[in-house]
RNA sequence: CGCGGGGUGGAGCAGUUGGUAGCUCGUCGGGCUCAUAACCCGAAGGUCGUAGGUUCAAAUCCUGCCCCCGCAACCA
């Protein structure tokens, strides 16, 4: 065995179990699982941490709609998501629920812990509430100032509720990311949060008393430890601090946190403060990585475009699909995910470059030489610079992925698949097979092709450990543990019985496939509005519905007929749009936020509906003397349009 | 002057201690037949967004401008 050198602790966030996961979920977790594997196999003692955060309102709410207690419904979406890890291979060695009880005791006595030091008080908290909801909101959540669950209006509301000291800890943090470039990369992320600390960092509330679905404050049953405190600590909980400290003194600090741009900011700025207040060491790094977009933008259930990746590897294999992701995409940046790019990679560089070389040496071998890997004999020409590039390859993909650059660390393994199937062509086995007096010559240039092709199964171990293994099996190799060391050395192998099997990566047909996959997405999308079209009218469903108004209050509105004269975007908002309006007599301007909606041309000449004795307010420095009723499906806005001649009463 | 990211041959990307512009795909031509119609070679194709500046030398450093994309703000 290679000999240990330290300790590596990995952590991906834990997910929020309110519906399956995508693969840009699944992104995440295989790099951190290549990553794990990687480190284990140079020698590292390993410890890759992934899990679920269960609480909160949402997931109250969803398991009350399904008749279900909290707990039973987060079993069971939990249940899929450890599935699902079980059938990607991901080898976590501990998946941590924050429902469990050694989660909730020990976030319990962090809270205690940090309260006592003084970092946490009591204090109001004050936002937009809902009645209905029963839920806050801030003022940036509020979807055109309403709630945006059911778009009733909210008001200002406080509740008593507990806060963290953040404030406290802001010049710790300027220092923490100035001082330590490497804690949170890449650099991009770091800027934005470094500027963002530097603008002041506001005191951060961590309980909730409207809902129940959360650990306990230990000193306030009314109140529900929200969740930065509850989730972040999963981290260290699950090492067992602060009452445990087997693991924790053995992996605590962690190296990595990984995560998603979004989450950035509550592992850079929130989660060091808290460990800061709680005087334990910060984790050496956060890792920010970028989103796999659709041609169409985000990926949204809502949109019906959500990628499944249980059907991918149903279908691909899940070798393919993590080579895929860690080989197409940059960490850190954005990536368009496309169904064509993902079939190119699979065949180019699987079927075409790794599959076929593996298939054609193992025929030569068998063809040429009975079948059995034979001795090195007589070098050529060509020998040298393939196994300079063979042995040095593992040093290659080591130093990219300790920048955790996994698609250039692959690229290095296909630098040599590619050098390999050169040397085929550069030797021609073929044209040596033809003459008995070549027959040494032969044999080497075989000897080399499965040194090749030993070393390739060694770096692909991490990434695709099961093609490594098939690989190996059909060099005759399957007994050998992989050692990443052997990587290192040539000619190691002589005497073995190769075998041939079934196409490791079978080409595929990218049009009959990209049809296919084209199919599938479409029938998804057509049964979720099946669903939805059906339940509206088996049902009649009430509309969700603002509270009812006397007539008394309608009557005080004044709606006019209106001529749209001008239209102009704001010269100092992008989503803002202004118009000259004329209502008979009189011409005024209104200014609307749909200038994202259409452009302003196209508004000019409108006969539109105006709610005329709106008290006049300014919108960025431009004073609006009404508003414009708009028919508004979320994503665009259209104008409610009369034929009527503008300055006519509507009511 | 809100914060940040980006503009590199047809497509997608790599490329900052400044020194002949690189990869994959596509296109065109050629080779080979061991192999999964795969593999190998060659060619065409780029004013590296734009205008200046620093330098013997700039995709790479500095300044102005244009365009795209996130976030924030704004949506009576």
């Amino acid at each position: 065995m290679t000999e240990k050198k330290g300790k590596y602790y990995i952590t991906t966030p834990i997910y929020y179990p309110s519906s399956n996961l995508h693969i840009g979920h699944t992104y995440c977790t295989v790099m951190a699982d290549a990553m794990a594997r990687f480190k284990r196999l140079c020698g590292y003692d390993v410890h890759f941490l992934t899990g679920t955060d269960e609480h909160g309102q949402k997931l109250q709410e969803a398991a009350e709609k399904n008749g279900m207690t909290p707990q039973a419904y987060v079993d069971n979406v939990v249940e899929g998501i450890k599935e699902l890890w079980k059938t990607m291979e991901i080898s976590y060695d501990d998946f941590i629920r924050t429902t469990e009880p050694r989660h909730k005791e020990r976030v319990q006595k962090i809270f205690m812990k940090i309260y006592e030091k003084g970092d946490i008080y009591k204090g109001e908290y004050e936002g937009m509430y809902c009645t209905p909801c029963e839920s806050f909101w801030t003022e940036s959540q509020l979807a055109n100032g309403n709630c945006p669950d059911c778009g009733r209006p909210v008001e200002k509301a406080k509740e008593e509720a507990y806060f963290f000291r953040l404030s406290k800890y802001q010049q710790r943090l300027i220092d923490l990311f100035e001082n330590t470039p490497e804690f949170l990369q890449p650099e991009s992320r770091r800027n934005e949060m470094l500027s963002f600390v530097k603008q002041g960092l506001e005191d951060l509330c961590i309980s909730r008393s409207t809902f129940n679905w959360g650990i306990p404050v230990p000193i306030d049953e009314k109140h529900v430890i929200y969740v930065w405190l509850d989730a972040l600590s999963n981290y260290i909980t699950a090492l067992g601090y602060p009452d445990d400290p087997e693991l924790y003194d053995k992996y605590w600090p962690a190296d990595v946190h990984l995560v998603g741009k979004e989450i950035v900011r509550f592992h850079s700025v929130i989660w060091p403060a808290m460990l800061m207040a709680m005087d334990v060491p910060l984790p050496k790094q956060v890792l920010g990585h970028g989103w796999l977009l659709l041609e169409g933008g985000k990926m949204s259930k809502s949109k019906g475009n959500v990628v499944d990746p249980v059907k991918l590897i149903e279908r691909y294999g899940i070798d393919s699909l993590k080579y895929f992701l860690l080989r197409e995409y940059t960490f850190g940046q954005d990536g368009v995910y496309t169904n064509e790019v993902m079939l190119n990679r699979m065949n180019y560089d699987l079927a075409n470059d790794l599959g076929n070389l593996v298939s054609r040496t193992v025929s030569m071998i068998e063809k040429y030489c009975e079948g059995i890997v034979p001795e090195s004999k007589v070098d050529g020409e060509h020998d040298d610079e393939l196994k300079a590039i063979a042995v040095g390859a593992a040093a290659k993909v080591e130093a990219n992925m300790d920048k955790f650059s996994f698609n250039i660390a692959l690229e290095e393994i296909w630098v040599l698949i590619r050098r390999t199937n050169k040397y085929i062509d550069e030797t021609s086995p073929w044209v040596l097979a033809k003459d008995p007096k070549n027959k040494e010559r032969l044999d080497t240039v075989m000897h080399n092709l499965a040194e090749c092709l030993r070393i390739v199964s060694v770096l692909v171990t991490p990434f695709m450990h099961t093609t490594s293994k098939e690989i190996r099996k059909q060099l005759g190799i399957w007994f050998a543990d992989v050692e990443w060391q052997d990587a290192f050395t040539f000619d190691m192998m002589a005497g073995e019985k190769v075998k041939k099997g079934n196409a490791i990566f079978p080409r595929l047909d990218i049009e009959k496939e990209l049809a296919e996959l084209e199919a599938m997405t479409e029938s998804a999308a057509v049964s979720q509005e099946d669903k939805a079209e059906s339940s509206v009218e088996m049902e009649n469903k009430p509309l969700e519905l603002k509270p009812e108004i006397e007539f008394g209050d309608f009557d005080k509105i004044d709606f006019r007929v209106g001529t749209i004269l001008e239209a102009e975007k704001h010269p100092n908002a992008d989503k803002l749009l202004v118009f000259k309006i004329k209502m008979g007599t009189e011409i005024r301007q209104v200014i609307s936020g749909v200038a994202e909606s259409f452009k302003p041309e196209e508004a000019v000449g409108r006969q539109v509906v105006v709610v005329a004795n709106l008290k006049p307010r300014a919108l960025r420095g431009l004073e609006s003397k009404g508003m414009l009723l708009f028919a508004d499906n979320g994503d665009r806005c259209e104008f409610v349009t009369t034929t009527a001649p503008d300055g006519e009463i509507v009511s």
